[in-house]
Formats: C-alpha cells, sequence, structure tokens
DNA sequence: GACACGTGGAT
DNA sequence: TATCCAAGTGT
C-alpha cells in the first residue's frame, strides 16, 4: 500500500476539486443546493442504484414531497408509490421514519453530525458521512463503492473489499486525504471519478484527472484492483401463479410483512417442484423469469378457483394501479395480457 | 460476519 | 445467456 506526503495529499486535492469543478456534474438536481433533505433524499435513492435511474424519481419524489416535514406525513401509500419500480423498498419505509423522527422527534432540527445521522432508520456509515460532509461540512469520507474502487487502486489497497472488515482500512486510508475546506466536494468528486474514468470495468485510467496519482495504473496492475471476492449466483425457484377472475376483478395476494418483497401485492404465488406438477394447465408457454440478487424466479400462469384466504382480494384493473406493485407483478400483468 | 434485500444496465 | 455491477443497510 502506498502511503502520500503532505504534499502529494495537497496536489491530489487541488487535482481532483479542479477537475470536478470543471467537470463534475454539477447539474445534478441533489447538487442545486445542499438542504439536507434534498441530500438525505438523493443518498437513499442512489444506494445500490445508478444515477440515471434516479433522476426521474428523485424528480417526482422533491416535486410532490418538497420538505422533511410533507414526507413526515404522507400516506406510506403515497412514499411506495413514488417508489415504485426502484427495488429495495424498505429504504423508502426507512426514509419515512427518517422523516417522522426528524419531524416529531428532533422538531424539525436536524442530526448534522455523522455519528448523530448514522442514529436515522437507513442511514448507515456511507449514507450519513456523506450527507455530514455534503450539508454540514464535516471532514469525514464517505466510503462507498467509488471510493473502494478509486482507493484501492490510487493505493494499491489489496483489502478484499466484500468483507465487512475491510471498511475501517479504507476509511482510515482516506481520513487524512479528505479535504478540509470541502469535503462534501471531494467525497463527490470521488464518486465522479469512479463512475467516469475509474469505472469497475475498462477503466480510462490514462485520461483520468488523477492518473499521475495512481498507483496501481502506474504499475501496470489495475486489474489486480480492487480485490472482491464473488457472490452466489442466484437461486432457481419455480412458482405458479394463480390467476383467478371474478366480475373483472382478479385475485391477489398481500405478502407477509417481513421479507422479500414485505407488504406487497402479487397474484397468489405457489411453489412447484417442476413444470411436470402442473402438467400442461399452464396458459404462458415460456415462464415469466424475474431475477433478485440472490433469486431467480420462474413462474407459471395458473386458471384456478380458490377459496380465498384473508391475505387475498379480488382488484380491479383501477385498484391495482393506485397500489405500488413491484416489478415482477407488473410483468405477470402484461404477461396476461398479452394472452389475450 | 454472512446473508437478505430489487431492479436495470453493460458486456 | 450469464454474470457482474450500481452513491449500502439491517439483521
Amino acid at each position: 500500500m502506498e502511503i502520500w506526503s503532505e504534499q502529494t495529499i495537497k496536489d491530489f486535492r487541488r487535482t481532483l476539486l479542479d477537475w470536478y469543478n470543471q467537470e463534475g456534474r454539477a447539474n445534478l438536481p441533489w447538487r442545486v443546493n445542499h438542504e439536507p433533505y434534498r441530500v438525505l433524499v438523493s443518498e437513499i435513492m442512489l444506494q445500490q442504484t445508478q444515477v440515471d435511474t434516479v433522476l426521474p424519481y428523485y424528480e417526482r419524489f422533491m416535486s410532490d414531497l418538497p420538505t422533511v416535514q410533507d414526507l413526515a406525513y404522507a400516506p406510506e401509500a403515497q412514499v411506495l408509490k413514488l417508489w415504485e419500480g426502484l427495488g429495495y423498498y424498505s429504504r423508502a419505509r426507512n426514509l419515512q421514519k427518517a422523516a417522522k423522527f426528524i419531524v416529531e422527534e428532533l422538531h424539525g432540527h436536524w442530526p448534522e453530525s455523522s455519528d448523530d445521522l448514522q442514529e436515522l432508520p437507513g442511514v448507515g456509515p456511507y449514507t450519513s458521512a456523506a450527507i455530514a460532509s455534503i450539508s454540514f461540512d464535516e471532514v469525514v469520507p464517505a466510503v462507498d463503492g467509488n471510493a473502494y474502487r478509486v482507493f484501492s487502486r490510487l493505493l494499491k489497497i489489496d483489502a478484499d473489499i466484500a468483507n465487512t472488515k475491510s471498511r475501517h482500512i479504507f476509511y482510515d486510508a482516506i481520513l487524512p486525504i479528505v479535504d478540509p475546506v470541502h469535503p462534501g466536494d471531494f467525497n463527490q468528486a470521488i464518486m465522479d471519478l469512479g463512475s467516469s474514468y475509474m469505472t469497475a470495468k475498462n477503466p480510462d485510467s490514462s485520461h483520468s484527472p488523477v492518473r499521475s496519482f495512481n498507483a496501481a495504473f502506474r504499475d501496470n496492475v489495475e486489474a489486480n484492483f480492487p480485490v472482491k471476492t464473488k457472490k452466489q449466483k442466484p437461486i432457481k425457484q419455480q412458482y405458479i401463479a394463480i390467476i383467478s377472475e371474478k366480475n373483472g376483478q382478479l385475485l391477489f395476494e398481500q405478502r407477509p410483512d417481513t421479507g422479500l418483497l414485505a407488504g406487497f401485492w402479487t397474484f397468489p404465488l405457489m411453489p412447484i417442484n417442476s413444470i411436470d406438477d402442473i402438467e400442461g394447465q399452464q396458459l404462458n408457454i415460456k415462464p415469466i423469469i424475474h431475477v433478485f440478487t440472490h433469486r431467480r424466479w420462474e413462474i407459471w400462469l395458473v386458471k384456478q378457483k380458490v377459496d380465498h384466504m384473508p391475505n387475498q382480494k379480488y382488484l380491479s384493473p383501477n385498484d391495482w394501479q393506485t397500489l405500488s406493485l413491484p416489478t415482477v407483478q407488473h410483468k405477470l400483468l402484461k404477461a396476461l395480457e398479452d394472452l389475450k
């Protein structure tokens, strides 16, 4: 691992911030101003989600719920509708819990330190540091996937970034480098760098503004950084989706309030061991495939009369369009529609 | 400290 | 097609 001198650190900060001020994505809506509410909403949406995906969601969310008070007092259904399709839905629920906490418990007074911000539900070590540095100028590194990748290459840090224990290694390495005057810009510049020149695949380090600080590039070992152990591939699961129609309505089932797609409405889903179990009763020729991070669902539509359970109800199109439905359910509805 | 937790894009 | 990736957190 490389150790930088004080002079190198100063040169790096200047190079990075000069580039950021000239080439950074200053037009991103959460960079228009640094109100903590705007930054909080953006940071939660951006967790494990790309900027281009977030943009339209962010605009709608801020337009409908422009203040932390609006979010705190909104019906949860409205918040989930605004989040529909964005995934990781506990983020939306925790975001509203955080807003309620700030409005009701803290009387609208924001926590300003990264330690205090981390008390908010859904706000962990990365997000708290991001908000603290961007909105409150705290000199603290926001260690996200970009920071891992960028600094693993710049400093040749070989700690496995898939391992939780590595976080403090990166934190300690980056802390003395964070710009003491513009910590928020510094952190955002690292993220812009990580999503432009210093990408995970096919980095363009030879044109990077910080190429002269890149030890891995200098030593021609950039492909070895960051070190990251592989994840498991998704487990295959087969289901039938029960299609039960009554008076133009379809039967839906509410999922349990914990676990995958908690509390969301889908067609009743019954696990099957193989397609042989339903021998030709299915409506679709090929299964509907939906892949989660850790699950691969293969779903067959089957028309079936059922006694409906307490967690089930018949919904008209008008009913289900006002609900926030998970993407897999939208796929099932479309597949059913396409059969007609 | 693993694993659960969504979705869409890139290669 | 398969695999990995993208501004992580909660349990």
